[in-house]
DNA sequence: ATGGTAGCACCGCTA
């Protein structure tokens, strides 16, 4: 099965694009950040119309709102009180296959990398830090079973994950706090970061570019900010990663793209 | 060293 994660900043501006993602590339499940969207306003009749019959919805008005969209039936297992500040950031579904998916929009965390002086950023801290924890509760009951973590992780760990590591050093995304606790939260579950599992880390490889830039596809100065994660179990599983680079192109296009694996279950 | 763009809301906030 294919599944996918896109930061899609706003869910009813993009549909089309949405639309086109899913013909071409035929996701089985779509997971959704930014969605900016209240849930009883939510485009759901478009994903109908695209195959899409099950949605998990958990938006707000204007602001971060997650979403999962699939072809195949789930039951939710609720949502995570990540964030303190009560965002829509998180959202899990365990599909009809026993996989248990969970769907993340970790906080941005501002321009300045100092808790004390930047509230968003100490929050992301927290959250980090809240994801850890939450996944290490059940490490011994759930490592085995397969599981998936997915989202806008707001955080290029990897040297590689960015277009200059010496320059983005004190860069919130890239700062090597956020970059520890990421780890820190990847080894609470013995995650495996599916992209690198088939992209070397010596090869650069990014999900975001910036709409400040003049020309994006000249400059390059990308991020991967958007992960897949999963269980030790299922590593066994994995097909293949995808980052959707061209999408970038596309008019009308979001600042990130679509993240995709495919895992034999 | 600075400011550049985008979406939503509402005339600023968040990214």
């Amino acid at each position: 099965m294919k599944i996918a994660s896109w930061n899609i900043n706003s869910v009813r501006h993009r549909i089309q694009l949405v639309a086109r993602f899913l013909r071409e590339h035929q996701p089985d499940v779509l997971c959704l950040q930014e969605t900016k969207v209240t849930d009883d306003l939510f485009p759901a009749a478009a994903f109908h119309k695209l195959g899409y019959a099950h949605h998990a919805l958990h938006g707000q008005k204007a602001y971060h709102g997650v979403a999962i969209l699939s072809r195949m039936p789930f039951k939710q297992t609720g949502v995570q009180d990540f964030c303190r500040e009560g965002h829509a950031r998180h959202m899990g579904v365990t599909l009809q296959n026993g996989l248990e998916l969970h769907n993340f929009y970790v906080p941005a965390g501002g321009d300045v990398a100092d808790p004390d002086a930047n509230p968003k950023f100490a929050h992301k801290l927290d959250f980090l830090q809240g994801m850890e924890k939450f996944f290490g509760k059940r490490k011994a009951a759930a490592r085995s079973n397969p599981v998936m973590l997915l989202g806008d992780l707001n955080v290029a760990p990897l040297e590689h994950d960015v277009w200059s590591h010496k320059q983005l050093l004190d860069v919130v995304s890239h700062t090597p706090v956020e970059t520890r606790l990421l780890g820190d939260a990847m080894s609470a579950f013995d995650w495996c970061d599916v992209t690198r599992h088939f992209v070397p880390p010596d090869q650069k490889i990014y999900s975001w570019w910036s709409y400040r830039a003049a020309d994006w596809a000249a400059s390059d100065r990308g991020r991967r900010l958007d992960h897949v994660w999963v269980s030790p179990g299922l590593k066994g599983a994995l097909k293949s990663q995808t980052i959707l680079k061209k999408m970038r192109g596309w008019q009308k296009a979001s600042d990130h793209v679509p993240v995709m694996v495919e895992v034999d279950i």
